[in-house]
DNA sequence: AAAGCGTGGAG
DNA sequence: TCTCCAAGCTT
């Protein structure tokens, strides 16, 4: 499938000599200089970065990376982790069926795989939270398998460079086909780490740095004048406005009433507020009688597919309360509020700006 | 296979 | 304020 073609061995040389002299650093990275002086990337910490940044900016990653490799150093070592501790260091980047996979594949590689990474794109893709890019991402990166990635950096690239027009998604394979025409033999990890660093930093979605591109004179949108409208995508439907109530129960030694959220659906497995139904009119459901006090102001939360707006209600947990299934009490200690999902930090947030402090 | 799934930063 | 979107995966 691959076309090896003098045409393609020049541009992906090109691409790695600019990559030489610019390549960022990242905790997770190994540069291009030690690369070449044999220093081979641990497959564990390539396989977390890359997990990480699924739809998540560098800027994010990179002190949840720095956390979990410190308290895991190994995937041995986070396959005996508990659940509960993963999902609150995780707690805030997001998209949390990435972290019940990332420990759901933890588990598997150390009792299938005796704790190694299998070098293998196939076996990669079979792992829990491990799609077509992250599989083709670990293989080249960590084992300097020849495979070819295609994030989003990789199809703004490719769609200028051959200044296709076709719309994503249904692009994709067109584009992935173009990717893969590139991919050389030789580096394949620093180049693919190389394209993905040109469209993060010179090929962007705006005002693309064309002038400093190691691609300019090859890049057919440059030459048509088309880059900066390219990729197209087809329009994306505007998000809905859901309202709903959070609970917030505190006892008078400064307990909690929190409940562990369902593994399936939105921030499932993470802690959360008791609260109502997140809908147009959402149903009142306190989770036990008392008076609750409005604390006069929502927060106000966008999530991928709806915004919200969250009112806040709190009231006295009554001595001895007896949680029901799927609450648990959490003792002032013990409570920390970056445990939580943003929505729910926020929540929280809110309550002591109006009654902790105000 | 289209929809569900978070968050924060940039413009 | 609002839109876009960032190294996508799962069902």
């Amino acid at each position: 499938m691959r076309d090896q073609t003098p045409f393609s061995d020049a541009r992906s040389a090109d691409l790695l000599h600019w990559y030489d002299r610019h390549a960022r650093t990242m905790p997770w990275r190994i540069s291009p200089a030690d690369r070449k002086d044999g220093v081979k990337p641990d497959p564990y910490r390539v396989w977390m970065s890359e997990v990480m940044l699924q739809q998540t900016t560098v800027a994010a990653v990179k002190a949840y990376f720095l956390r979990f490799t410190e308290r895991w150093p190994t995937v041995s070592a986070l396959a005996g982790a508990r659940d509960e501790d993963v999902m609150a260091e995780w707690a805030g980047l997001g998209y949390y069926a990435r972290a019940r996979n990332l420990l759901k594949c933890a588990r598997v590689v150390h009792q299938e795989h005796g704790g190694v990474f299998p070098e293998n794109h196939d076996a990669l893709l079979a792992l829990p939270g491990i799609g077509p890019y992250t599989a083709a991402a670990i293989s080249s990166i960590a084992f300097d398998l020849p495979e070819t990635v295609l994030d989003g950096n990789v199809e703004r690239v490719m769609a200028r460079l051959f200044d296709h027009h076709a719309p994503l998604p249904a692009a994709k394979s067109a584009l992935k086909d173009y990717a893969a025409s590139l991919t050389p033999q030789e580096r394949p990890g620093d180049y693919a780490q190389a394209v993905m660093d040109l469209g993060a930093t010179i090929c962007t979605p705006k005002s693309p740095a064309c002038v400093l591109c190691p691609w300019r004179d090859p890049c057919q949108a440059r030459r048509n004048g088309t880059a900066a409208e390219l990729p197209k995508k087809t329009p994306k439907t505007p998000k809905p406005t859901r309202h709903g109530i959070a609970y917030l129960a505190r006892s008078a030694a400064g307990e909690w009433l929190l409940e562990r959220r369902p593994e399936k659906g939105l921030l499932g497995g993470m802690l959360g507020w008791p609260g109502s139904d997140w809908s147009d009119t959402p149903t009142p459901a306190p989770p036990f009688h008392a008076q609750w006090r409005d604390l006069g102001a929502e927060v106000r939360h966008t999530f991928t597919h709806f915004h919200l707006y969250l009112r806040v209600e709190v009231a006295d947990l009554p001595q001895g309360y007896n949680p029901q299934v799927g609450q648990l009490i959490i003792g002032k200690n013990d409570f920390k509020s970056n445990d939580l999902p943003t929505v729910m930090r926020k929540a929280y947030e809110l309550w002591v700006e109006k009654e902790a402090l105000g």
